[in-house]
RNA sequence: GGGCCUGUAGCUCAGUUGGUUAGAGCGCACCCCUGAUAAGGGUGAGGUCGGCUGUUCGAGUCAGCCCAGGCCCA
């Protein structure tokens, strides 16, 4: 007869499915997550306790998000969730910038498209399209946030465009100009001729530019030495149209030079004159002869910069009759570090009004910084020479300047020779044009007056950073820039809200005045800067027509480094400073660099306790992704595919504090990884189907096995709680798989399949490692959940039925009883029987190649092995550890041929079959197999399991 | 060109104060199981530790240079 007793074993029970499904599954857990309004309960669950604070840095609301704004928003919602797992209360509010060019630029598109000008359209109207627009993306980018799975308080974002936002941004200003540090300036900056506005530096994009090169020769007028007595300075540059601002020239001290004698020209060469002396650096000699078609020459005198320095040259259109004498003042040479030897002459022109080292040169020496060129890119009527000529046209392109000033330099004789050469230029990152240094009055934070270079550093000297290398990063950076460039003639921003005295040229410095602004601005936006008289500001005490109501508005970084003012400190749920800032490693130079400043002028010290940086999302071949290349992976498309949990995992997964990788090929490797997850929690929950906590086993009363799984339960514990603190969920993501695919799958639940299977319901060992199995359930769902935030949802639910809106994510994680830490010898004695295991099988291995057996359980081994191994294995159950039906060690030395692996010494394995038959419900061989004459075919134990079961039936 | 950083098996990562034949997981190949089954177990093949030159008795680990890649700046 043939009895089916696979209806008498225990076999796993449970409705979670092997495949998730979690493109379907994720938008039904977001759902119940607002259902039973995950968010409210978290909050209510954990008041009082101590507060962790993410301050979001807040994306720009302006198109879908990508990748690198998924790593970003995921790795804060495992941070978040993580936190209020273990004691805190996590509030996480998200936010968006709103205000500047991208958004201004597009709303000014579409009037483009319509035939309009921006100067045609109203402000209130402009500003009014560009805050609809802000709130458009908002509303897109919230959903697709909350997609990833990522738990904030989204109804109630914050936004850099409230109306109390703009006001506190006001307040924020007001607190500079009362201060004394906020000052009016001039300095060149970087312009942009079609956008009629300066761009900051991150707003310049460096593309390849052809640009005319010319040399010139200053005529010298008083040497510093005889050598150069009638000789010319010869100068190189790259942007003629800057000659008109030519003031100074520069030298390098430490550089040889020499003068040399025109002997001989080439038939076309434009500009060199036989019998003429010419200086410029020795080491640049043949290039510029070259240049020039100087074919013969001497070397009539040799110098160091350091004897050329002093000397005074004329501009190259002094006594030119069409300039009229205006250009009749004196150039010096001057000396400065950046002079390079490599391109060039070995003398720079200096525009003090066209560059940055121009500039602080021309100041250091007390030059006079010329306004040449106007803000539509053309040179002003009152330069001579050059009034009206465009440096670059409205639609981006090269004017007529650049061929002015070559016609009007060769006329002059002063053009020694012409060229072109293709270097990277900064160019709009919006219109795509070249910029062009100018010199503009703009308003600055002074970096020293109030002391704020100093504080800032010293604030990030208490400041903890992940990785560490960021301080040294941001302290580089605060330590060498210069002032605080904070005003943008542009519309879509928060105005500066200055009066500046007519008469004095200085700003008004009136707490009055700026709590009326501020008032005014709570109530009605920034917009009432433009629709409301001055008076409404200025009050009774000024009377209006002395005051010039500056329009600029403040550059958005001023913006997003004034969000801990509105959001730490203007909210009740948030806490200032901030626990944690964390954005991408480019932020070093943004929203950490704008919020320290910000927060340091104001408050003193910096609006956060530590920083994290992430890097950046690169290709699968560690390059960038393009549009181009078509190696750009979008999440939306993985959620649809894969589901965001699989994007969870790749946070994870890799190391974010360098860049990070991800691609086809690595997303098919995560799911690998996430079923190994899903499918350990599975099987769990298929045995946890006959758990009953009556009969739960205190861990004192349980077998050796179980104790080890439980002080690895231990220590994980332990690192778990590392990995929270440090922020590295890598290890976290690391230890757990390892722990999953390796101790639990290949070795503890392989072993224990027998005694949950087969073993009577109350057998001793079966009750252990039901409770072992709760154990692991309950802990692994914990410390996974922050990660897999919807996984372990399901799991858990299906586990404890979803009613009362529970959930994993109010759960903490429970400290692990201190008694489940085994000493370190009794933990260690489980390496050597994984050591004598993989012996085993691997000679069992061997049998199966040579065909002996097929399954394990065919054999019964016979192990030789030294005396540590045998103790390892005290109260342990050989055959259960090794899973065969029977094994014995043997005494005495190994006999030949015995198995043994060279990396495990000390152990020889002789294989023998298994006596007996066939159990045929535990599939064991055994020699009592059939000895119960009531249950035919089986063993012992297994008659024994069918009958209790019988008998309580 | 400058600042900060990265480069260990096909992939993602470990590699303690420099010290024996460089590890893990995944993937891959092959085998087993068919009572976790679009699952589970086992065995195995994969690495000049980006390159070069040094320091040292000894370097993946230290120094210098170079190459490739990234972020920021010029």
């Amino acid at each position: 007869m043939s009895v089916d007793y696979k209806n008498t074993i225990n076999l796993p029970q449970t409705d979670f499915p092997m495949r998730a499904g979690l493109p379907e599954l994720e938008p039904k857990i977001l759902k119940r997550w607002d259902d039973i309004d995950l968010w409210g309960k978290l909050r209510a669950d954990s008041k009082g306790r101590e507060k962790f604070i993410l301050h979001d840095g807040p994306p720009y609301a302006n198109g879908h998000l990508h990748i690198g704004h998924a790593l970003n928003k995921i790795l804060k919602d495992i941070i978040v969730r993580s936190r209020q797992m273990t004691g805190y209360d996590a509030p996480y509010v998200p936010g968006w910038d709103c205000h500047g060019l991208p958004i201004e630029w597009k709303i000014e598109e579409k009037y483009r498209a319509e035939g309009l000008d921006k100067d045609d359209v109203p402000v209130d109207e402009f500003r009014k399209e560009c805050r609809e627009f802000a709130a458009k993306w908002i509303d897109i980018q919230r959903a697709e946030f909350k997609r990833l799975g990522v738990l904030g308080d989204w109804d109630n974002p914050y936004t850099t465009m409230a109306y109390g936002a703009e006001a506190q941004i006001a307040k924020e200003i007001g607190k500079f100009l009362m201060q004394g540090s906020l000052y009016k300036g001039a300095r060149p900056v970087w312009w942009s001729a079609v956008e009629k506005t300066a761009l900051a530096e991150a707003e310049a994009e460096y593309m390849e530019h052809k640009s005319t090169t010319i040399w010139v020769k200053f005529p010298v007028v008083t040497p510093a030495t005889p050598e150069l007595d009638g000789a010319s300075v010869v100068i190189w540059t790259t942007t003629p149209w800057t000659i008109p601002g030519n003031r100074a020239i520069a030298c390098h001290e430490d550089f040889d030079y020499v003068v040399i004698e025109v002997t001989a020209v080439d038939d076309g060469a434009k500009g060199a004159v036989v019998g003429e002396k010419l200086a410029v650096a020795k080491a640049l000699v043949d290039s510029v002869c070259e240049q020039a078609k100087i074919t013969g020459h001497k070397v009539v005198a040799a110098l160091n910069g350091s004897q050329i320095k002093g000397t005074v040259c004329a501009h190259p259109w002094r006594d030119y009759a069409d300039a009229k004498g205006g250009y009749d003042f004196d150039v010096p040479v001057l000396a400065a570090d950046y002079v390079t030897e490599d391109a060039g002459t070995g003398f720079v022109h200096i525009a003090p009004g066209h560059g940055a080292d121009d500039w602080k040169l021309g100041v250091e020496h007390g030059i006079e910084v010329p306004q040449t060129v106007g803000e539509d890119g053309s040179f002003y009527d009152f330069v001579p020479l050059m009034a009206g000529k465009v440096v670059i046209t409205q639609d981006g392109k090269e004017g007529d300047a650049n061929p002015s000033v070559l016609r009007e330099l060769a006329i002059a004789g002063k053009l020694l020779a012409k060229g072109s050469i293709r270097h990277q230029y900064p160019h709009s990152w919006r219109s795509k044009a070249p910029l062009i240094f100018r010199n503009t009055a703009q308003w600055f934070i002074s970096m020293e007056s109030h002391g704020l270079r100093d504080v800032a550093l010293k604030a990030i000297d208490e400041t903890a950073f992940y990785p560490k290398q960021g301080k040294t990063r941001l302290h580089s950076m605060i330590k060498e820039r210069p002032d605080w460039c904070i005003s943008r003639q542009r519309s879509w921003g928060v105005p500066i809200p200055v009066f500046v005295n007519k008469e004095s040229g200085e700003p008004l410095r009136d707490q009055a005045v700026v709590d009326r602004i501020v008032e005014a601005f709570k109530l009605e936006g920034a917009d009432a800067w433009f629709s409301s008289d001055p008076s409404r500001f200025l009050g009774n005490e000024y009377n209006v027509d002395d005051f010039e109501q500056v329009k600029d508005v403040v550059d958005v970084w001023f913006d997003s480094g004034s969000t801990h003012s509105f959001v730490l400190e203007g909210r009740e749920d948030q806490q200032w400073p901030a626990s944690l800032y964390l954005e991408g490693s480019d932020q070093h130079r943004g929203w950490f660099h704008s919020s320290l400043l910000e927060s340091c002028g104001t408050r003193g010290r910096a609006p956060y306790d530590a920083v994290l940086t992430h890097g950046f999302v690169m290709a699968e071949d560690g390059r960038k992704m393009s549009k181009s290349l078509g190696n750009v992976v979008v999440p939306a498309e993985v959620n649809e595919k894969y589901g965001a949990e699989i994007l969870r995992l790749w946070v994870v997964s890799e190391d974010y504090s360098g860049d990070l990788r991800v691609g086809e090929k690595m997303l098919k490797q995560l799911t690998d990884y996430y079923r190994r997850f899903r499918n350990t929690l599975r099987w769990m929950l298929g045995g946890l189907a006959y758990y009953d906590p009556a009969k739960r086993v205190a861990a004192a009363d349980m077998p050796e096995l179980e104790r080890w799984v439980l002080h690895r339960v231990a220590e994980l514990d332990k690192i778990v709680r590392k990995g929270i603190e440090n922020y590295d969920f890598t290890l976290i993501f690391r230890e757990l798989h390892e722990f999953c695919a390796v101790d639990l799958s290949a070795f503890y639940f392989d072993i224990r399949k027998d005694s949950l299977y087969c073993d009577a319901k109350d057998d001793p060992t079966r009750l252990a490692s039901l409770t072992v199995l709760d154990i692991l359930f309950e802990s692994l769902t914990a410390w996974l959940a922050p990660i897999l935030s919807f996984t372990t949802e399901e799991a858990w639910l299906t586990r404890h039925g979803d009613a009362d809106g529970k959930s994993v994510h109010l759960r903490q994680i429970e400290s692990v009883p201190a008694d489940w830490l085994l000493p370190a010898a009794d933990a260690a004695r489980f390496d050597l029987v994984r050591q004598v295991r993989r012996v085993v099988l691997a000679a069992l291995e061997q049998k199966r190649y040579e065909k002996e057996i097929r399954s394990n359980l065919e054999a019964a081994p016979v192990l030789y092995a030294d005396a540590k191994y045998v103790q390892a294995f005290d109260k342990l159950d050989l055959a259960d550890v090794l899973i065969t039906s029977q094994a014995r060690f043997a005494d005495g030395a190994a006999p030949d041929g015995a198995y043994t692996l060279s990396d495990v010494p000390g152990v020889a394995v002789v294989f023998q079959k298994a006596d007996g038959e066939k159990c045929e419900r535990c599939w064991k061989v055994l020699p009592d197999v059939g000895s119960v004459p009531e249950a035919p075919g089986v063993c012992g134990r297994c008659a024994d399991a069918v009958g209790t079961a019988e008998a309580a039936e």
